[in-house]
DNA sequence: CGCAACTCTGACGTTTACGTAAGGGTTAGG
DNA sequence: CCTAACCCTTACGTAAACGTCAGAGTTGCG
């Protein structure tokens, strides 16, 4: 039935590189690519050129998917990397990421506030549009400038809606 | 004193693009970017060619700022005011917008809460690492593998930490 | 061995949101 | 009219993070 078993997981310990995508999600470009970077290397080649990964590669690209999220550019990552790479003692080196960590830390909760505040404002204009619905449906869209709805009233539109009023 | 008063703020109403780019900390190429794009229109134009804006200007690119904030790129901008302009009814234009902020408000709110799990995950991170200042400083890097601290005792380096591990 | 599935190394293409430079007109104070 | 400070259009450049061939070699079951 099964003719190669191709890309199933492996029984070994190395993977190759389309099973290594498979288990990350990644393509297998995209691991290449971090190559090129310096941000991963196979443990070894097959005596064919192959690529071949161990377990501390799939370690390793959870760990750029997590730094990308929070913002770091894989020129960031492989800093840190270098950084590392450089530092002669333990300690020196671990203080070093927690350095960047702490710094991006804060600039973390900032956009956390940041996007927290935009959260309010589209629901503002959500809430805002909202009441355009007992808007007589006939009435043009050029005559919103003069919108005077009801629930309109002494309600001045938020930032997220009156931009488009304009676009008559 | 004044020979010219280049770039004040206008008097009349009416701003040239390197006004309104100070006023809104854009850049004047970025303006006519957002005017290649249809984004943006000058009111008008000096019989020279000069562009000529007008508040909305203002309101419309802070709109813009906004909406690249939370995520939206140049072209989905676009497309706002396409469908916008393309429905006949006010009511109907203010719905479409907003199904679609309702659409980012989710996306923004899913964003939040991985941003927020980040935070965990870096937080645990720091906290690990500030354990290693215990490291005998003269520990070199390659033995961190095999790191026995005291505080490490039963505890797994989180994924933050473990990646970084292996860059013996 | 044969063949399918997989992988290799270049190397050029793609998208986004502008940056930058070239070679010129325009505005308006003096 | 002169000139500094702006502005115009056109067009090529940039950085990130891969995508997408092309042409050729490798693996390994049957």
């Amino acid at each position: 039935m099964s003719k190669r078993i191709p890309d199933s997981l492996p029984h070994c310990e190395l993977y190759r590189v389309g099973q290594l995508a498979k288990a990350t999600g990644k393509t297998v470009r995209a691991i290449r690519f971090y190559e090129e970077l310096g941000l991963l290397d196979p443990s070894e080649r097959t005596k064919g050129g192959f690529r071949q990964y161990d377990s501390n590669a799939l370690v390793r690209i959870h760990w750029i998917d997590r730094l990308q999220e929070l913002g770091f550019s894989l020129k960031e990552i492989r800093d840190f990397l270098v950084t590392i790479r450089g530092e002669e003692t333990a300690p020196g080196a671990m203080e070093q990421l927690a350095l960047s960590y702490t710094e991006k830390l804060a600039e973390t909760r900032a956009t956390i506030a940041r996007l927290h505040a935009l959260e309010g404002e589209l629901q503002d204009a959500i809430a805002y549009l909202s009441t355009c619905r007992s808007c007589s449906p006939s009435t043009v869209r050029s005559a919103c400038q003069s919108c005077h709805a009801t629930e309109h009233q002494d309600v001045k539109p938020p930032a997220m809606v009156a931009a488009v009023h304009e676009t008559v």
